[in-house]
DNA sequence: AATTATATTTGGAATTATTCTAATTACAGC
DNA sequence: GCTGTAATTAGAATAATTCCAAATATAATT
């Protein structure tokens, strides 16, 4: 698994910025998240990341995914009390989660529907960020 | 605390239905939930509902909440990792949470701005519910 | 009203996802 | 190549929640 070297400046800046160190974990974590986008947990990122790094921790894991969400890099995706998952895909977008296969898509948004979202807010409240999730059966799972 | 009838008769019916009991623990944690509405965690809720219940357990909240949440008569709230909350609000709206104070605030949503939100799908795909949640600064707490 | 069947509550143990800790290893600057 | 700091590692600890088996409460039936 080899990062894009578009990819690979992206992380080398963003830890510079924030005056972290580029390690071999961080960049085969981000690798193997932009590889495969399926929203993999923490536990399947693991499993992933030692077919090819065999004696990396689940620590080392959850680290990395943190620091990468904290440069962000990738985006945490919570349903409910599910464990959390992790999505590279840097657009503004919600995730739909279908209950019949269990497979998160992303759904693009406009910045107009953001904007709409903005302004329903009460008076002196602002959002740094606003979270969408459906969830419902997808395109191959109608009952 | 007592539960105003409008709301015991909502509350039996919806357990009727679901071929579920009225037990005076269900019918006490609606009732504190009804009455100071600030999306209390299930610890919360424990604490509480002890104040006039000495004797129930931390398993029975759980099991009322669980209860309440599957007759739709509470909303479980979840900000990524945090405790799930409990709201009792059972209009259509989003949460506001409030990184400060922490405070989390209900906000209204139209039935136009939720189908906006329902048209932005992919072509299939049909969505049972929408979660919307915004985080930042409420009104109190400008920096 | 007593009896029976089933649902619910209870306290504690178990589980799951995640974070913490202390020791080792790797990296960057001199 | 040394030196200081950051990152990784394995395993222990934690927090929220669920599970379990026994006791109790409720509803249905006699």
């Amino acid at each position: 698994m080899r990062l894009e070297p578009k990819y690979k400046e992206l992380l080398n800046s963003a830890l510079e910025l924030s005056g972290q160190r580029a390690t071999k974990q961080r960049e085969h974590i981000y690798a193997l998240l932009l590889q495969k986008r399926n929203h993999p947990t923490a536990e399947e990122v693991y499993v992933r990341a030692k077919e090819d790094m065999p004696t990396i921790s689940l620590a080392t894991v959850y680290n990395c995914l943190e620091t990468l969400a904290e440069t962000k890099l990738i985006r945490q995706v919570n349903f409910e009390r599910e464990p959390t998952r992790y999505c590279p895909n840097l657009t503004k977008h919600a995730h739909f989660y279908c209950r019949e296969s269990g497979e998160i898509v992303d759904v693009d948004l406009s910045d107009e529907l953001l904007d709409e979202l903005m302004k329903v807010l009460p008076a002196g409240f602002t959002a740094k960020h606003i979270e969408i999730s459906y969830d419902g059966a997808c395109n191959d799972c109608h009952d």
